[in-house]
Formats: C-alpha cells, structure tokens, sequence
DNA sequence: CCAGTGATTCTCT
DNA sequence: GAGAATCACTGGC
C-alpha cells in the first residue's frame, strides 16, 4: 500500500496491532506544542498476549485500551512515571503499540526544560522519558490522536529503507518474554536500549 | 547492580 | 475490605 496520508489510511495501518508496531518505526509523534520526533522504538500488545494490560479484559485503568484505533492509552507506570501506547487493533480488541523512544527533530529546547537534561541522546529514549519530554500525562488518556491538535500520530515524510526495521524481546516483562514484539529502528543512538544485532 | 515509588490488581476473609 | 504482590521505569551507584 502507498504511504498512508489520511486519518482513514491510518487507521487501516493501525487495524492489524503487530504490523502497526512494525510500520510505526518512522512515524512522527507530536506534542500540541509542536514538539516531539520520530519513532524509533515499538512494543506490540495483542489480546491474547498475557503480558498485555488488557489480558484479563477491561478495569478503570486501562479501559482506554478497549477504544477504537488511532486513539492514546496513557498509564502510570511505577507510581512514577506515565507511559505512553497507541490504541490498534479492530473492534475495540483491547490492542496497543507501546511508544517506547523517540529520535528528537522539534522542540528540543522545550523538551531539554520538561525534561530538566540537556543531551539530546536522554530526551526521548525510554517510554517514561519520552512522555516527560513531550509533556504527555494522564490527561491524554483516550485522546484521539488523528484530530488536527494535540497530541498527533503522523505518517512518515519519508520512506523507512526497508530491513531497517528489526523485531527483539520486550523489555521488561516477565510473560511472554520470549516473543519478538520489540520493533526497533536499527542502530539508532535514540533507543532506550541497544536494539537488533547480538553482541 | 539496585533502590525508590505508589497505583493497581489479586487473594482471602 | 484489608493485606500483599506485582509492575510495559529511571537514575544513581
């Protein structure tokens, strides 16, 4: 299919979770204030996937998962920290690609302030950090991210040379951690972890 | 490597 | 309801 451009394009490419977390590496993620960059790092969450929130079926925290796609599920993470997924999946299935690190292209300043750190490399490269600096919270629970502000989920300007894209392990789970539902975009300084090739 | 951190969820009354 | 375990993390040793 051709680069998608429309919302409804988008919301084709987000329909199927584990090739949206592959095809989102590329992607641009915005804050309403313009800042943010690409995605450079993914994590699937499927229905029948036991490490998903959305396991053992709805609650009050993740009832935004349930939500068709295109839309925010934004959780807190350790008491601390919030973490920011993009809802997939068709029928509101309960599906999300978790935006794990994302390569700085806009309002570095601004983040570099949210942030309280000032190498662009520790901006954006973890999923809690990455939410400080684009000043996402819980507020952004179940926001769409297709609308024209706010918080913007954007197709790629250009097209993402292919095998670029490698699937890992997740990171820090403890069920099903052997499944290769990490999508990464090879040998970027941005990850919140050295991504793809052993060693 | 490990401590901090507190909401969320599970289990048992 | 109460107590306990768990946790999609970060930052500092």
């Amino acid at each position: 299919m051709a680069a998608p451009s429309t919302a409804k394009d988008l919301r084709v490419v987000l329909g199927e979770t584990l090739f949206a977390a592959r095809a989102m590496v590329g992607w641009r993620l915005l804050a309403a204030d313009g800042s943010g960059g690409l995605i450079v790092e993914t994590e699937a969450y499927t229905e029948d996937d036991p490490a998903s929130h959305s396991f053992r079926g709805p609650t009050a925290r993740n009832r935004s998962m349930f939500l068709p796609a295109g839309h925010a599920y934004v959780y807190r993470s350790y008491g601390v920290h919030c973490c920011f997924n993009v809802v997939t999946g068709d029928g509101g299935a309960g599906e999300a690609v978790l935006i794990r690190a994302i390569e700085p292209r806009s309002g570095i300043e601004a983040m570099r302030e949210r942030r309280g750190v000032v190498e662009e490399r520790l901006l954006c490269s973890g999923p809690g950090r990455l939410t400080q600096a684009l000043g996402i919270d819980l507020s952004h629970d179940g926001v769409s991210l297709l609308g024209d502000g706010g918080l913007r989920l954007l197709p790629p300007e250009g097209a993402v040379q292919p095998g670029r894209v490698v699937a890992t392990t997740r990171i820090g789970i403890t069920k099903g951690a052997d499944l290769p539902r990490r999508f990464v975009l090879l040998g970027s300084p941005f990850l919140s972890r050295r991504g793809g090739a052993k060693g």
